[in-house]
DNA sequence: TACTGTGAAATATTTCACAGCA
DNA sequence: TGCTGTGAAATATTTCACAGTA
């Protein structure tokens, strides 16, 4: 947005938190502020980058190209070209051969060659939940580094391939319970 | 799975923590188990069920009827009959006027006849980023009483409308942070 | 002056360890 | 005997408060 520092207070307002956690938080990975001034976004920015692994591209593989499947290769995460789809796999028939978004859906049975041809890196689960660990066990013999799991399912992985579930089930739960508690209805 | 009694270890093991935790955690609520037992299952279903709200079943209202919007429509959440969808939105005019898993999509200037009608008490927001606040405004303008974010945008609402956002953008980051530190890849 | 980084204090959460009960 | 519920202890997180500095 054009501003060049930004302070902890600042910050703390956006993120609904207190500054003194800005401060710790940031401080826990470098001394990215300046005494008196604040903290210079563009090198925040970039610090707060390299933490999370700087320009590194990291290469997805899709399996189940439902509507939500569709969804993540249409808008997968705003195009800063940071996370991109490779390769993307689908059980049903009719959609192997479809080219979504530049990338071409083929049969699970391609997946152990695949993730190797092209490098795959992350396994991005977007099946039905019953079918959900069937394919995380393929992907992670395929392998994978990690998994995020859009399925209902909780799924099991040896300690070395770690998963991220995009729960948004609890989050319905959450929210009522919110709701309810706080008599807000 | 017919298991007539549970213990803490139990679903310890299954959440991956503390058999401690769990027993803290449920007390909290009341007293649930039963001691040198366990906790039976039936039973404890039905306090969680409880503490969640109870039987009430929850009217949704989706705004945008892209893939994601669509995937929620269809597999919104297992099917028990506990989150329906009563209501659909789409900017798009061609999207007005299809039918989605028994729900019609309706424009936008038709959001605030149709939440106060079909008493939706939840929006859940699934457009872009660019739109998701003006859409927030406009649902909490007509009355919901919480709102479900699955847009990238961070949505602001005044105290008294609790939001929930399903934010899978973070997750990414989440993840590759976990590969790359823990060196995995 | 206006800010950060950081010890110390205040809170919150998790775990231990054991009394009490089926 | 095998389990829960729960105080107390151990940890972890958050916030305060202030020295240090551009």
């Amino acid at each position: 947005m054009g501003t060049e520092v930004v302070s902890s207070g600042t910050l703390a307002e956006m993120c609904g938190c207190n500054p003194a956690q800005i401060r710790k938080d940031l401080a826990y990975f470098g001394d990215f502020g300046v005494r008196g001034v604040g903290y210079y976004v563009q090198e925040l920015l970039f610090e707060i980058r390299n933490i999370l692994g700087g320009d590194k591209r990291w290469r997805l593989g899709l399996v189940g190209v439902g509507n939500l499947g569709c969804a993540l290769l249409k808008h997968g995460r705003g195009g800063d070209g940071q996370y991109n789809f490779v390769a993307a796999f689908d059980k049903k028939e009719k959609r192997v051969g479809l080219e979504i978004a530049g990338v071409c859906v083929q049969p699970l049975k391609a997946m152990n060659r695949a993730v190797e041809e092209k490098q795959v890196e992350i396994g991005v689960i977007a099946v039905k939940a019953a079918w959900a660990q069937e394919v995380a066990d393929m992907l992670i013999r395929a392998g994978i580094c990690g998994i995020l799991n859009f399925s209902f399912a909780r799924i099991e992985s040896p300690g070395h391939v770690p998963v991220e579930n995009v729960d948004f089930s609890a989050k319905f739960d959450k929210l009522c319970y919110q709701i309810k508690f706080k008599d807000y209805c």
